[in-house]
DNA sequence: TCCATACAGTTGAAAGTTCAACCATGTAGG
DNA sequence: CCTACATGGTTGAACTTTCAACTGTATGGA
């Protein structure tokens, strides 16, 4: 079957949704690594943590929420136990398991980074678009996850 | 100054934008990597070289369309050179300059890998977006590219 | 002409990610 | 009970990206 090339339209689409992630995450990235010396794959690691009860998870469940593999969770978790920023503790029911739990001092980082940050998706996203196009944003980033999800 | 947190719809697009971009371009880069051996900043590599007159281009300005460093395009090019699919030559005009040039080897795994990765994006983003979603998509994401471009 | 500086591009090391292989523990079926 | 398989997690190697340092060439004044 023929092949269906992308129309002027949806080429502008595309390829100014694969500019602005590049550039976006790029910045942020350069942002966090900057302010915080992290990635921002590190700084999400903790943000879902900080928001857990007890500030502990299990890898596992980390690594979904993260959307991160296993391996690459493990990695990241590795480089921010050197760092002091997390630990690992053994599960008490599964003896498999291993939970990784947010200390004071990844806390306090978090909470240093945290601001600059937010401010910083506040400029490049947030504050230069419409409530409607935060809206239609959400709606169209959740129907690509929704077709990436069912489809592979 | 107060931190200005996000409310919870600024929240719902951010962190819907995140995932839809984490899970789009996972699965985009498996699938060129399992079809095509390549992951997709190499596969936009090749694509801008076959788009140019003559195939060439300079290696800076290849690196300014691909949006990436120098350091970055110069060893991927390293790498397509070793397979074959690009070489580098000697500017004519200015001899500090290299130029890239996709061979006839490059442009078949192109030709070859284009029509499945069009389907992919097809299939992950654009057939499931309506004109008027892509027509926003495209706005939203231009926008970003302007703060990006100008604040950093 | 000479100098300082900017530009073009590469390099090697450090950091992050992926992939496949692996160990250990849990669980379901015969 | 015991086997087979699934789950939880780690590891090391290969690969990509980043960062800073470096070479070589062009350019714009004094």
């Amino acid at each position: 079957m023929a092949t269906r090339w992308l129309s002027a339209a949806e080429q502008r689409a595309w390829r100014a949704y694969l500019e602005s992630n590049k550039v976006l995450f790029d910045a942020l990235d350069r942002q966090l690594q900057r302010d915080a010396d992290m990635p921002h794959t590190y700084y999400e690691i903790l943000v879902r943590l900080s928001e857990t009860e007890g500030r502990t998870m299990r890898m596992s469940e980390l690594a979904t929420v993260t959307l991160s593999s296993r391996s690459r969770l493990s990695h990241a978790v590795a480089r921010l136990e050197e760092r002091g920023w997390v630990v690992r503790e053994d599960c008490a029911t599964d003896r498999r398991g291993q939970n990784a739990r947010l200390t004071e001092a990844g806390f306090a980082v978090l909470a240093a980074a945290a601001p600059g940050h937010v401010e910083t998706v506040r400029g490049y996203v947030i504050d230069g678009l419409t409530p409607e196009q935060l809206e239609q944003l959400a709606e169209i980033a959740e129907t690509i996850v929704a077709k990436v999800s069912n489809e592979s």
